[in-house]
DNA sequence: ATGGCAGAAGCATTCTGA
């Protein structure tokens, strides 16, 4: 019986931390990892760091803000079916890819998406009301792609904390940016679909988070938040293994703000 | 109410992030 790790992780900038990025595959054996804010055009997309560390990339990137990839080991799992951008939802922003992996050792394929969801800057500003917008165009998107590929894994920096629990400081975030109630609303109606938190399925330990400030000590206080998730689908839920933050890589040197994510299943 | 820090664009300073 073999088990797939799947991860996600936002890197603010993937130029300059490709070498985190293929430090941490080699040591996580992570078998497809989700890449958000790689700030890339497709053309300048490290593809040959990558392939010589043994995995194809799909990107969907853009010049200065947003972009997303996904890595996918050549070794474990076939990589098919490509999405790029949610279906039917036009918007020059680059925020979503996905693929369909498919287990080389035996095992049902897995629908894999990662997205970067928008910030949303401060309750009531455009860009709030884009990222509300924008969680319900892939609300109304996963139905069908639930239909063709019910084993499904959403992951990516989601930009809401689900709870309280995933906030430092609840009292001082409350109803700001993150958290907001209109937020988490959004965040439950992908999660009326069918999907669960992967990392609730399992004992944590208290105050884990997967992003921490850059600025006033932040990181080293562990006054974080968790908003980095992945979902995965009521026909995968019971195949799932253990999910986990792992924090090693915000403690490095010039490290992305965000920690990696990772849920391992049963193929 | 604002700053702090980091990255990109581009060369002074602004935009964005969460």
């Amino acid at each position: 019986m073999t088990t797939l790790t799947f991860a996600s992780w936002n890197v603010n900038s993937l130029k300059v931390r490709l070498a985190h990025v293929v430090d941490w595959l080699e040591r996580s054996g992570a078998d497809a990892l989700a890449l958000q804010e790689t700030k890339l055009v497709d053309s300048a997309f490290p593809r040959d760091a990558f392939a010589e560390a043994g995995f194809d990339a799909f990107v969907f990137g853009q010049k200065t803000y947003n972009g997303v990839a996904l890595l996918v080991r050549r070794e474990t799992l076939a990589a098919s079916d490509p999405v790029y951008g949610i279906p039917d939802y036009p918007d020059p922003q680059r925020r979503l890819v996905g693929a369909t992996l498919t287990p080389k050792a035996g095992g049902e394929p897995i629908r894999f998406l990662g997205g970067y969801f928008p910030n949303g800057a401060e309750p009531g500003a455009a860009r709030y009301l884009y990222k509300l917008d924008w969680i319900a165009a892939l609300v109304r998107a996963l139905p069908e792609m639930l239909r063709v590929t019910p084993r499904l894994i959403l992951g990516g920096d989601f930009n809401i904390a689900p709870t309280d629990a995933d906030l430092y400081d609840p009292e001082g975030w409350a109803g700001g940016i993150l958290c907001s109630a209109p937020e988490r609303r959004a965040l439950e109606a992908l999660l009326s679909l069918g999907l669960v938190d992967s990392y609730r399925l399992f004992a944590q330990p208290e105050r884990t988070y997967s992003w921490w400030d850059y600025r006033r000590k932040a990181f080293e206080e562990n006054k974080g938040v968790r908003i980095d998730l992945l979902l995965v689908s009521e026909a995968l839920r019971a195949a799932v293994r253990a999910a986990g933050i792992d924090a090693a890589p915000r403690a490095l040197a010039q490290p992305s703000d965000h920690a990696p994510v990772w849920v391992k299943v049963q193929a």
